[in-house]
DNA sequence: ATAATCTACAACTATATGGTTGTAGAAATG
DNA sequence: CATTTCTACAACCATATAGTTGTAGATTAT
């Protein structure tokens, strides 16, 4: 998969509330799809989808253990996205650099808000 | 719109590669629609409407000069990403830190790849 | 004044997504 | 061994999304 298809999957995979929850608790601990499943008022095999998607996105992990999968939250996919992010940044304080705009420095840069 | 609505909508404007490279390109510096819309081998009203929902995540901003919309990027919302996903982090964190897992530590956290 | 440019949105189509129900196999439990 | 639990996936439906074409008004250029 392209490396632009991946990043639109991580993005997509977070643009939902389940999912995030699911990543959430995924990161504090590994969790089976069905005790994931009891937390969300929803069927099991929705949850297994959104499961399935974030397995995709790479931000969880399975491992098989008798009956069950285990989930595990994967934080080096976090800090993908994180760095995506700071590109985005990097571009906009380079342009500030360019510009050479003071007023620039009086926006609560990284400051107090 | 409620908070989580919000979130979703952040995570789902950045999934798509169009989407970003308009935010990209307008961290570097304010674009009318029509100057973004060449750039991409798709309608007008197509490109109209990713800035739509770009602004509607308040990833961008628009101001009008007399015919033309002009965009900018909003590093405001990129930096709302950014918490949200230092959340994620922290997270897996306090979950190291809770077994002490002295091996984990060997895990190049934060440290040379 | 007219033509060109820019923008906004409606209506449409094809595809994707989120959730459900049903079926079925593997493993744990009694 | 029988039952229960857990998981996987197919098929379905309703809704959302991505892009197109067409229409129209406002602003700028000639």
């Amino acid at each position: 998969m392209a490396a632009q298809e991946q990043v639109d999957l991580l993005f997509h995979a977070l643009a939902d509330a389940t999912r995030r929850d699911i990543v959430m608790r995924t990161m504090q601990g590994e969790h089976s799809i069905s005790s994931l499943a009891r937390s969300y008022a929803m069927s099991f095999a929705a949850v297994q989808k959104h499961v399935a998607l974030l397995e995709r996105a790479e931000l969880v992990i399975k491992r098989r253990q008798g009956r069950e999968q285990l989930v595990r939250g994967n934080v080096e996919a976090i800090r993908d996205v994180h760095a995506l992010l700071d590109q985005f940044e990097a571009v906009w304080r380079s342009r500030i650099d360019r510009f050479g705009e003071i007023l620039a420095t009086d926006w609560n840069e990284g400051g107090t808000t």
